[in-house]
DNA sequence: TCCATTTATGCCAAAATATGACAAAACCTG
DNA sequence: CAGGTTTTGTCATATTTTGGCATAAATGGA
């Protein structure tokens, strides 16, 4: 499972280290090294890629012709790139993305069990302020389950 | 399966190289260097030939008469373009297809798992935010399946 | 049918970008 | 604080993308 909080600076060239912790659970976990990140609200979210490929075959389900199914394809599919881990445990994040989301210094890494965001350190503090105000109405989700 | 987004230029001739994960795409998964191009919305649609075999099989199923078959027929296959991919991943994007839809300077190339879709900036900027909405309005299609 | 003009193709090389390898710096952990 | 691990920086190399030019093919008009 990913958890935790981490931040790693990530290169000109748009490198950078996904945590230590991140990168064994993929291997013990997943067995793989291969993650697919994607844009999702203003963070990227990142997929082993066994989780991805799950999602995938679903959306083959669907009819895929319908306006519907297209949009959701671009812009899940759309956003989606491969990203293989190198020998130092880093990634490449493609310019599209770092672009979109002004990703340059710091980044946050955010663990969410079966998956992982990235943030800007801009945008995650913002962010984070309404998460928590969210937490505080939403702490109990989990109760009856 | 292609996924991402990339921009790349298309040239005075109309010549624009195929992103290289889309090719190696096609070699791997499909073993071709040919796609079928064709008129789809505001945007092209490509094919690896065989997916796109797939299609002309399934539309050889319907009532091949009926106004909504011809139409369907007149305006996805008669559009429809074989291109070869060249030694440096280029392909040539017939004239017609270039007036139809703007395609002058920078191109931007969606991924949607079995096919692939090329826009021009400008539309493609207009139409991602649409089916951002329509992505955020359906973003449970996938709950269920 | 032949020629002139346009359009497409093949090939080479420059520019931009991504990847690999190595080593220095920062950091945990005991 | 010592020793190992993790993260970051740098440089060299490989790959990808683009531009240019010469040739080939197609098109259209007389």
């Amino acid at each position: 499972m990913f958890r935790g909080q981490f931040v790693h600076l990530i290169s000109k060239t748009g490198r950078v280290s996904i945590p230590s912790k991140f990168r064994e659970n993929l291997k013990r976990a997943y067995k793989t090294s291969k993650v697919i990140i994607t844009l999702f609200e203003n963070c990227l979210s990142c997929y082993p890629l066994p989780e991805w490929e799950k999602l995938e075959k679903r959306i083959l389900k669907l009819p895929r012709f319908k306006k519907n199914t297209v949009d959701f394809e671009r812009h899940l599919i759309g956003n989606a790139n491969e990203c293989e881990i190198d020998t130092e445990g880093r990634i490449n994040i493609p310019q599209i993305l770092r672009k979109d989301l002004g990703l340059n210094k710091n980044l946050i890494f955010v663990g969410l069990l079966t998956r992982f965001e990235i943030w800007s350190e801009k945008s995650w503090n913002v962010n984070s302020k309404n998460s928590f105000k969210n937490f505080q109405r939403s702490r109990d989700v989990l109760d009856g389950i």
